[in-house]
RNA sequence: GCCCAGUUGGCGGAAUCGGUAGACGCGCUGGUCUCAAACACCAGUAGGAAACUGUGCCGGUUCGACUCCGGCACUGGGUACCA
């Protein structure tokens, strides 16, 4: 009887659900393991075979980690807010809950079916009230928070009252305009990332070319009051803490690059004539005597007051023209040089000279001050605006050729520069800076790059932000009043006037009279704490009990995409601090060790198409005609080689094809792309699971390549493992019948399995699961060939295989005579004893090149295998007469003939 | 431009500390079984007739380099007028 993975699978799921075998207690004598998946949006597309690899990964982490011991925690949930579900109900009038019911009952039969352990008792979903409930509670929190930078945390609103003079004589709403600037969560008047098309604000995160990173809607600036979160107060903690984490280099680095920390100093320009003052930020001072001219961005507080009367309409015209140029446009065109002289001078506080201000959109409002000293000699592009307008360059750092290029880099001579004339670069910089704040100009100054979050959405599916609005000050509800639920809309589109969906929901009022807070929460705050919900899903009097999170504390793996390497991925890493500030949580990270898994990517498979005709030409003919390739349905192309019939039933238009075969096959070409429902190259995990089961799928995931690597699917190679685990099962049978003897284990079978032990274990431990297929197979074959059949043997080999393959393991396991689920059962210990070989297969090699290979008893010294292989015929025919210079033995190893 | 990762047979990939390059699998070729096919099983499979040559390219260190060092090219990802 061949091995029935149909009724095996299924009954095993059904096995586990019944008996709760995955449900984890908070508390053990076992040490405790937390194995977290980034959860996903539950999409109406369903899973393709990308989804599950980085699942399938935690999951084998998982049941190994409770092989080996552990207590282990591994949830899943469901991001459940967000725009899909959103722009559906635009569409259709669908309420987004309905649909996300649904989505996320399709996501769980499809996760049913490839056999993860997570524990669903504990599963959360971001839109249930009883969970965005502390979403909202947590905003209230940071809402009541400011930052002190003398204790460098967060506290409570309350200790900052006292140290801002003359508080108590200002109206409550100076007040409240005051506190808003420090609190954690805030409302002001920002610049922020508007999408008309989408209908709200954008975070920086979620734009990507100047295009909404859903959808891809042009964006544009526009100055509104929103809710913002106030991250820039932890961007040195966020990146210092780097530091201490076991994350990938690229997501660190990525990280860095986003926060953009940048030391430099400040300098005041006196304005000529005028008692107006010009503050720059540079992070070159030493270049000082190079500054040729002062460029301000457009949106800059003094333009107007600068620009002489000469130069208003040019100027007044410049500003209107990057007011109105999109962010895509400015992105689009970053070469193109555009800026206006103000007709405004600046003088220069070392030399006295009349230096000119100009105006160009290369300066960012954003960023600094918003103005800057142009060094054409040494910043790029002040060195191509310079050029564009014909400015004058001065050298400061010998090394370059200005009249190339610009010298940039930090290293070289200081010339014509006064008292900093003949310093290296690096001693420049820090002389420049002392003698700046000596004569009072300014004074050294870090910048980040980061900006503060912006929070609120003008969506409707979203947490509501838990403000009302009295006489126009903002304030939070009272911790009790929570969850302030998303109420009922009779459409999801913003108001005639532009507002928010939520301004139609009726009476929707707070007591009855105040009007609530219309933004709702970004797709990312629900995200940004979940991690601490699992620990004690059902809580209704916190988040999650002190004792829940000082048992499970951080995350130990974390497995999820790149892409969210400077969103999610930093705002949870905000909360965590921010959480830890107050004494809520015991730790300052969420994650100790994170892996990015690769994406899969399809291949998509084409037809040729001759003309406008209904004649299709294989790939290797389609040179001979004019043709169209065209997207076919990768399902009914096995290959390469197109299944025609299934083709002709595929759509009506081709039911009366005709083809060009070669070699009597229709070959179709194949290119990588993205895996995608337009480009029919999505592979669904369910055909897979139906096809060659779910162990079958799970071990071909992990046998594709490297976890963190990018990949193409292709179905071809799952035949492979769908042989092994066959071979596997007939290791365990003989015919139809369970075949198993208490017969004593030979030298050979032992070390097959121990060998395979040792492996598997640094395999997983490394997170190699690739290779630790290649090395099941291996041990398969080995013991197949020795004809093994010996309990010793197969009992611990359905254990290590059980995390990979976890329902044939159940299934051997449960007729090698076992009650209870392989899941609780012992990784078995390598014994090194077993693994002792007593002579090597040394290869020898001259120069480096190996000719022949010899065995030489282990316990020969180095001394009497040269003595040997120097004997040898074989050698004798290599040396061809020469004497050897000289003879290397590498013991175990190798040896190695210089000739 | 800057940062990160990568480049090995027809394909996915392996080589854990500088020591047999190509494990394992797919595909392909030949064979056994079969009326035939599928399945299964067996053998072969980096290139080359061979000498030899081969881990993106050029150079270096070493008895010995896919692995270390210097330079370059290409691919993928991130990021960008950030002063």
């Amino acid at each position: 009887m061949e091995y029935n993975f149909r009724e095996v699978e299924k009954n095993w799921q059904a096995y586990w659900a019944k008996n709760k075998t995955f449900k984890v207690e908070n508390s053990s004598v076992k040490p405790k393991y937390y194995v977290l998946d980034m959860f996903p949006y539950p999409s109406g597309a369903g899973l393709h075979v990308g989804h599950p690899l980085g699942y399938i990964a935690s999951d084998i982490f998982a049941r190994y980690k409770r092989l080996k011991g552990f207590n282990v925690l591994h949830p899943m949930g469901y991001d459940s807010f967000g725009l899909p579900a959103e722009q559906y109900a635009i569409q259709t009038g669908q309420h987004p809950e309905i649909t996300t019911k649904t989505n996320i009952a399709r996501y769980r039969e499809q996760l049913d079916k490839i056999g993860f352990s997570f524990d669903w008792d504990r599963e959360v979903r971001t839109s249930d009230p009883a969970y965005y409930k502390w979403t909202q509670w947590i905003f209230i929190k940071l809402f009541n928070s400011w930052y002190n930078p003398e204790t460098n945390k967060a506290e409570n609103i309350e200790t900052l009252i006292p140290k801002l003079n003359g508080f108590d004589k200002l109206s409550e709403k100076e007040q409240s305009d005051l506190l808003l600037e420090h609190r954690l969560a805030y409302l002001s008047d920002t610049m922020v990332n508007w999408c008309p098309q989408l209908g709200t604000v954008l975070a920086n995160e979620e734009v990507k070319d100047g295009v909404s990173e859903r959808g891809g809607y042009p964006v544009e600036r526009k100055l509104m009051k929103q809710w913002s979160l106030r991250i820039t107060a932890y961007a040195d903690r966020l990146l210092n803490d780097l530091e201490g984490i076991d994350w990938t280099e690229s997501i660190k680095e990525a990280q860095r690059n986003w926060i953009g920390k940048s030391e430099g100093t400040s300098l005041k320009f006196q304005v000529s004539g005028s008692d107006d003052i010009i503050e720059v930020f540079t992070t070159r001072p030493d270049t000082i005597f190079g500054v040729s001219f002062v460029t301000l961005a457009p949106e800059h507080e003094l333009v107007s007051k600068i620009t002489t009367p000469q130069q208003k309409t040019a100027v007044e015209e410049y500003t209107t023209f990057a007011k109105n140029r999109s962010e895509r446009e400015r992105m689009a065109d970053v070469k193109k040089i555009t800026g206006v002289f103000t007709g405004g001078y600046v003088i220069h506080p070392f030399t006295g000279k009349q230096i000119p201000i100009w105006i160009g959109d290369y300066v960012l409002a954003g960023y600094g001050t918003g103005a800057v000293m142009a060094v054409p000699g040494h910043d790029s592009r002040d060195y191509a605006f310079a050029k564009h307008f014909d400015l004058p360059i001065i050298e400061v750092v010998a090394g370059g050729d200005l009249s190339k290029e610009s010298y940039d880099a930090k290293e070289g001579k200081l010339i014509n520069s006064d008292f900093l004339n003949g310093l290296e670069v690096k001693a420049a910089v820090k002389k420049a800076i002392s003698v700046i704040e000596e004569k009072g100009l300014g004074k050294g100054k870090t910048n980040f790059r980061l900006r503060d979050a912006i929070f609120g959405r003008q969506r409707y599916w979203g947490e509501p932000i838990p403000v009302y609005y009295e006489n126009g000050i903002p304030k939070v509800l009272s911790e009790t009043e929570l969850p302030l639920v998303l109420p009922e809309v009779d459409k999801y589109l913003p108001t005639e006037t532009g507002e928010p969906p939520l301004a139609r929901a009726k009476d929707w009022k707070y007591k009855g009279v105040f009007e609530y807070e219309y933004s709702t929460m970004p797709g990312w705050a629900g995200s940004s704490w979940y991690f601490l919900r699992y620990m004690d899903a059902h809580n209704d009097q916190r988040f999650a009990s002190k004792d829940a999170v000082n048992y499970w504390q951080n995350v130990d793996l974390y497995i999820g995409g790149a892409e969210h390497s400077t969103g999610h991925l930093l705002y949870v890493r905000f909360w965590t601090k921010f959480l830890y500030d107050l004494g809520l949580i015991p730790l300052t990270e969420p994650a100790k060790k994170l892996i990015n898994q690769g994406m899969i990517q399809g291949v998509s498979s084409f037809v040729y198409r001759i003309g406008q005709s209904n004649k299709f030409v294989s790939h290797g003919l389609k040179n001979n005609h004019e043709t169209t390739p065209l997207h076919v349905d990768v399902n009914i192309v096995n290959n390469n080689i197109l299944d025609v019939e299934k083709f002709k039933e595929w759509r009506e238009e081709y039911k009366n094809a005709e083809f060009i075969l070669e070699d009597g096959k229709y070959i179709c070409g194949s290119e990588v792309e993205k895996m995608s429902k337009s480009k029919w190259n999505v592979v669904s995990p369910d055909l897979m699971v139906e096809q060659y089961g779910a162990d079958a799928l799970r071990l071909y995931e992990m046998f594709l390549g490297p976890l963190e690597l990018s990949k193409p699917w292709n179905t071809n190679g799952i035949s492979g493992v769908s042989n092994f685990m066959r071979k596997l099962w007939r290791l365990y049978h003989n015919g139809d019948a369970i075949n198993i003897s208490d017969e004593k284990a030979t030298k050979a079978e032992l070390k097959a399995l121990h060998k395979t032990i040792k492996k598997i274990t640094y395999d997983i431990e490394n997170f190699s699961f690739n290779t630790s297929v290649s090395n099941f197979m291996i041990c398969v074959n080995e013991l197949t060939e020795l004809k093994c059949n010996k309990k010793d043997i197969l009992e611990p080999l359905a254990i290590i295989i059980a995390p990979y393959a976890p329902h044939i393991a159940e299934e051997l396991w449960n007729k090698l005579g076992n009650k209870e689920s392989i899941t609780y059962a012992t990784f078995p210990e390598v014994n090194e004893e077993y693994l002792v070989e007593s002579a090597f297969n040394y290869p020898v090699s001259f120069n480096g090149k190996t000719r022949f290979f010899q065995e030489y008893d282990l316990s020969l010294s180095k001394e009497d295998i040269e003595k040997e292989v120097l004997n040898h015929e074989q050698t004798q025919k290599f040396l061809e007469g020469k004497t050897p210079k000289k003879v290397i033995v590498v013991h175990n190893k190798i040896v190695n003939i210089v000739l």
